[in-house]
DNA sequence: GTCTATAAAGTGATAGAC
DNA sequence: GTCTATCACTTTATAGAC
């Protein structure tokens, strides 16, 4: 009992405690003892579980991140299976983006605050560095996620999209990297419900950045009446968008 | 001669290598030893110019980054100049806030790729590890943006021009660091024209982000009538805006 | 699955000769 | 100002006992 449980629980401890370090102090600077010391588990385990270092670190951001990008292309489905064919409300694609972090967060064993530094650090330390599975994740995120704003404003130019959609996502990255800070620069008070203000906030944001130089009504997109739902798939050849 | 020449270019030497190494790999892993060898120099030089190896972070940071924000402050200062008092138009005070570091890559020896990947990783990498001297003019920049930017937008909440600056700021950050991707990502096509029309069209995505919601004509502030030049200054606790 | 012991290489920093 | 030699650690990783 103590031997198979604590197999599978030293393997968790380690997880967990290099989550935190990792959050703390970033992925270059926590040693491998560090893990091992506050996991209470001995030296040699993290490579008797993980490998080497660069396992547990590969581990650590697929718990993370697979998950949030899974997420990410089930809320997507809903939405195209909902408007069936037609395009999705840009707040809708946003919301589909961002929101799966903000379940990661709950779903995590780890504070708000660190939770947010945790993935702020992989989306901006980790740049081509991440595990491959989550490196073609990505790639699949990005083609279809272009896909559907591509849709929803079809008069903006491809190139033009891609930097737009880009400059959210960094405005995402960021607002979590920095989230804690910002709190402390306007008010102090904070708490769950701030989560989701920012949020809406960075929806906003990032839609009227989207949106700009479109005609149409807010929320309306401004070509409606286009019927093509499936033509031919183009080849991702290489895109990221965290 | 050679003696004398070579003190400062030793010196000069230690500081282009290590912003080549920690473009490249970040500033962590980047070891002294690696540093020195790339200059052509003795093991012995970084501790001697620059008393340790985060005394060479720092200079290559305050190097890059106060020029920056020198010339952030110049250009806020010529547009209120020639505003006179009226609130400065959002496009122009973004401008002013992200052109200098085009600037400084125009100044730098490195290559257009590595200075933005430099840039990038500073902005990103080191929050809160801030040379003293640098870290307090990015609390006067944060003041004295927040500041014009409240003008131009007045009906924007306080808290709200916050989050919306930083979301900003992310975009921007982004940007620099994922530059090189993106652009392969659309055209592999790149070259100097590429950087002009990246700056505007963040500046267009973010002016938009942070208009959103105002009332009012594209340029035009919804309440130009606002005549108060210099009330008192709010006390800038602790602002941050990279 | 966990432990100790240890290998093998790397780290920043400095004393002291030149 | 530059050099060599070296100190005092720390790093990841592994072999082999239990």
């Amino acid at each position: 009992m103590t031997k198979i449980e604590s197999g599978a629980a030293t393997r968790q401890r380690l997880l967990e405690a290099a989550e935190t370090l990792f959050a703390e102090q970033g992925f270059e600077k926590v040693a491998v003892r560090d893990v091992t010391e506050k996991a209470g588990a001995n030296v040699a385990a993290v490579n008797y579980h993980f490998g080497s270092r660069d396992g547990l670190v590969d581990k650590v951001i697929e718990r993370y991140i697979s998950p949030v990008n899974d997420e990410r292309l089930a809320r997507l489905d809903g939405l195209e299976r909902k408007m069936a064919g037609k395009p999705v409300a840009i707040e809708e694609i946003l919301e589909a983006f961002v929101r799966p972090f903000l379940t990661q967060i709950q779903r995590s064993e780890l504070s708000e605050r660190l939770c947010f530094q945790l993935i702020g650090r992989m989306l901006s330390d980790r740049v081509g560095k991440m595990p491959p599975a989550v490196e073609m994740q990505f790639q699949i995120v990005a083609a279809r996620f272009k896909h559907a704003f591509k849709k929803a404003l079809p008069e903006v130019e491809e190139e033009d999209l891609v930097w737009r959609m880009q400059f959210m996502a960094g405005g995402m990255i960021h607002a979590m990297t920095m989230g804690e800070m910002v709190q402390r620069m306007t008010q102090g008070a904070a708490g769950s419900p701030t989560m989701e203000k920012t949020l809406s906030r960075l929806i906003r944001f990032a839609a009227a950045g989207l949106r700009q130089g479109s005609g149409g009504k807010p929320n309306e997109p401004s070509n409606p009446s286009l019927e093509e739902a499936e033509k031919s798939e183009e080849i991702p050849q290489s895109e990221f968008l965290f």
